[in-house]
DNA sequence: CGTTTTGCACCTAGGTGGAAAGAT
DNA sequence: ATCTTTCCACCTAGGTGCAAAACG
């Protein structure tokens, strides 16, 4: 937990239904142990449409004329999840940036992955709302397959296609938020930012990124654990969990951009490319 | 406790013997609010003949002819404080760097400080062994007067010298490490660096920042607290921590520095220093 | 041919001591 | 005279997309 960047810790646990899956993040081994956690299902769950490659919105989020309220930010709607332990069942999530997700999310948003690991951008920053200040929790991010689908970018008809049927694909992983585990207070005190996570192609990565298939769709989703105290937690894992999805987040991982207009987007939007702005906003 | 810089939080917490107190770093109210916390006496009270300005190495070291035992690190002796928590009675706290602290410390080690705050060099770094792994710990670090005096430089002697009675000062600041509180098994983990911590000069500052008097000396204190989940925690505060100290660390504050050797073995030693090494060594 | 890898120029963000100017 | 402040060139550390090369 110190700040020796680079030194992820990575650790074992077991998904319920599911084989084990590699976690990243430092997590001290005991969490993980204790914790039990949910299982991840292996297709995207929610009522969605998304057959076409048309991007939407989130049906879910307030849409309508914007009222302009400060800070753009979305509420997930909480997928059907069962009875929930009250140190969870009243925690809500808002999106940070939600406007410029939904900018990326009309374009079809692209995430670049490489060997070595690259970040998300936009960053997954979420602020909490609910939490029992007191109670310890861990924050983790995990990435969901929207289809079964591989796709390929046809240039001449800026479109995506598909490209064929899903690449076989290990488990996944789990991005605990490093600061995780941490008092609820310490969580809803500011915005938390996923900014450590980062995005691979690398099936033998060995630094915990999470490893993704290129030309292939996700939907990031959060989680929030209540570490439970009792020593036969296991058992009451389902009820420690809640999670929360935000479709405007999802995207194609790429090794390379593809719509031009995303990376133009990219460009515009993220400050450590600011280097290859040219003529737009020399007002600055 | 999330990434955003310098967005540090600050609470009050009172000390069991003295006035209020600023502390500093991203702690959570209710910590402050449960540990208690050590009285923090106004001069340091370890056995010192430290009348003179001659520099000492800690007596209470290992000494003898250097064993080359890999990764030169010191064990504080931690002084008398009563009887303890087994949560933190069988604590054990390594100096990292030891050698690099040693060979400012014989020179005379100043550390800048400055208005908007200037990071220690070499940064303290230490590394914890005996905590229950899963207890909840706070990690803390403040700066005691080494004695009553004002001293100047020298410049044609290369000595410091006595320059009359300190000048007044407010009690005095903690440092709480950020990633504070976490479970002794993450506090374990790896080297816990206290790179976050800056030291100021200015009375009024209003980041959370050491609070030091250029032109004196000071000893930094390292504590270990453990935070006590029973309701009258404060009761046991003096149980409930364990305090280190490592006389090598001991510094003189400084707005410019004094002693020639001094920067050229700042500059030697911290990378962020390289612009300025010219001949030394171009082999790297 | 479509996709991936590599090296790189160009940034952000921020930690150094120096030198000159300012303060008392 | 002594000490402090400010600005700055020069670093570290690392996040960008680009272009060319490599891959399959």
């Amino acid at each position: 937990i110190t700040t020796d960047p680079g030194g992820w810790h990575r650790l074992r646990m077991m998904y319920m239904f599911q084989q084990d899956s590699w976690v990243t993040g430092s997590c001290p081994s005991f969490l993980s142990a204790g914790l039990g956690v949910f299982a991840p299902s292996e297709t995207y769950p929610l009522p969605m449409t998304s057959s076409s490659w048309e991007p939407q919105l989130d049906s879910l989020l307030p849409s309508g004329p914007s009222t302009g309220s400060t800070g753009a930010q979305a509420m997930a709607e909480p997928t059907e999840q069962g009875p929930k332990n009250p140190r969870v069942s009243g925690v809500t999530v808002h999106l940070e940036m939600k406007a410029l997700w939904e900018e990326f999310n009309q374009l079809g948003t692209e995430m670049i992955v490489t060997k070595a690991g690259r970040r998300m951008f936009p960053t997954f920053q979420v602020k909490i709302l609910g939490m029992d200040t007191l109670a310890d929790y861990a924050l983790l991010m995990d990435f969901v397959p929207l289809d079964d689908k591989r796709y390929r970018y046809a240039f001449h008809s800026s479109a995506w296609l598909v490209a064929g049927k899903a690449d076989p694909t290990t488990p996944g992983r789990v991005h605990f938020h490093p600061n995780s585990p941490a008092k609820g207070a310490q969580w809803m005190r500011q915005i938390v930012s996923f900014d450590k996570l980062k995005l691979t192609n690398n099936l033998l990565d060995d630094n915990g990124h999470i490893i993704l298939s290129s030309m292939h769709r996700y939907q990031p989703r959060f989680h929030v654990v209540f570490v439970d105290p009792r020593k036969d937690s296991e058992r009451y894992a389902q009820e420690n969990f809640k999670s929360f999805i935000f479709t405007e987040t999802q995207f194609t991982a790429v090794t390379a951009y593809q719509n031009h207009r995303i990376t133009q987007l990219k460009i515009a939007s993220n400050s450590f490319a600011k280097g290859f702005r040219e003529s737009d906003l020399d007002s600055w």
